[in-house]
DNA sequence: CCGCATTGTTTGGGATACCAAATCGGGATA
DNA sequence: TATCCCGATTTGGTATCCCAAACAATGCGG
């Protein structure tokens, strides 16, 4: 693989995991030395980055892009009527192969799995799901979603009983979809996008000062 | 502004006035010589345009993107619970000044214009819209998808019944968000996605051998 | 002691140099 | 004549170089 990709995929990796903390700056020069590469693919990954919206330019400067919580209705109300459209769709073209392999993705993460697993398949969920579509711009809206909320929901408290209300929502989806029962599923994806949001909004309401500190935009969280 | 701004935005024209053929071969050499630029802008106009989709690699090589006229269906099946969403969203929201801006563009293009000034606002009215709605992801996806047509849309025979045919749907969708009906928006909405697309896929199929000389693919055009 | 100008350093933007791989041609050979 | 092989050429990938602008530090003058 070219050594952009493998700059861009190890700075991907390190912003969303907040490695490198939002509004931090980002020199070319330092970057350089971080991945012992020359400038010309560095800078070929942050274009590429800043395509995906992850760097930033400040003036001149990079930067990892900020994260501001207020578009965090913004994007709930994008992802219901895609969602919806999604899961309508999947129950249509869904093979029970394809099903069979979402539900075995939520199995293998059990209670005892480390949080990083738990991030991980609460993003890949909805991203499957899109893809049980068959519709491929579907499915990039809801990657590029899920990529943007990446960042806040490693903040949600994340406790326990929140991960399993999550899981069993993504449970009653599922279970939906399997039914072929195309409108009770899409009344089921709406309601967890909208009580996901919730529950993150709730949990980084209480902890606003923590927040900025951290370097988190919290204009426009209500 | 910079040079690869520059560079970025007259490939990006020539690509989508069809002046570079879909599928077409992009050398950085040539394109150095054509804008008179160093490789360095050059290829960083080429990777945020690859982020754009309008240019993708095949192997090693740069190439303009080929346009899968089967994505059709997919981008219509898109666009529609995103552009109900954005008209109902717009009724709640939008002010009597800003949808007097988009009533105004569409006034400012009248029979005689030219064939590019139909297809631009064309285009931007869908735009215009989504912006109605005030939600930036919905923006985004629209122009986006609304980028993916454009250069489809150049071939569509385009006659003049057919202009007006889009002209009076848009203006009726128009029409109903100022009236605030929210659900006889979003059903004329998605009426104009279904009709246009039918239209498009009719005039296209009446010519698919011209197509295909002119390197479009035709796969999955059904 | 404070403020401003000047200068030295760092940064990103662009140009160029170099390399390895892919491609294309031409000629030798069966 | 058709085919294969080898070398010349072209291409994109990477490293490096130069420059102008931004920034910071420093020192001079009020």
């Amino acid at each position: 693989m070219s050594q952009m990709l493998q700059i861009h995929d190890q700075l991907r990796e390190m912003i969303l995991s907040l490695d490198l903390g939002p509004g931090e700056r980002l020199t070319e020069r330092w970057l350089e030395s971080r991945f012992e590469g020359s400038r010309t693919p560095i800078r070929a990954a942050l274009v590429r980055l800043e395509g995906e919206e992850l760097v930033r330019r400040d003036g001149r400067n990079w930067i990892v892009a900020p994260i501001d919580l207020g578009e965090l209705e913004a994007l709930a109300e994008f992802r219901i009527p895609l969602e919806t459209t999604a899961v309508r769709l999947a129950c249509a073209r869904a093979s029970a192969a394809d099903i069979a392999g979402v539900e075995e993705m939520l199995d293998a993460c059990q209670s005892g799995a480390p949080r990083e697993e738990w991030h991980r398949v609460g993003t890949d969920f909805h991203v499957e799901i899109a893809r049980l579509s068959g519709n491929p711009f579907i499915v990039k809206a809801i990657a590029g979603a899920m990529t943007r909320l990446s960042r806040a929901r490693w903040l949600e408290v994340w406790t326990e009983p929140s991960r399993e209300q999550a899981w069993r929502e993504h449970r009653r989806i599922l279970g939906f979809i399997k039914a072929d029962d195309p409108e009770a599923a899409a009344r089921e994806a709406a309601d967890h996008i909208t009580d996901t949001r919730d529950r993150l909004l709730r949990s980084l309401n209480e902890d606003r000062r923590g927040l900025r500190a951290r370097g988190f935009a919290v204009i426009g969280l209500r």
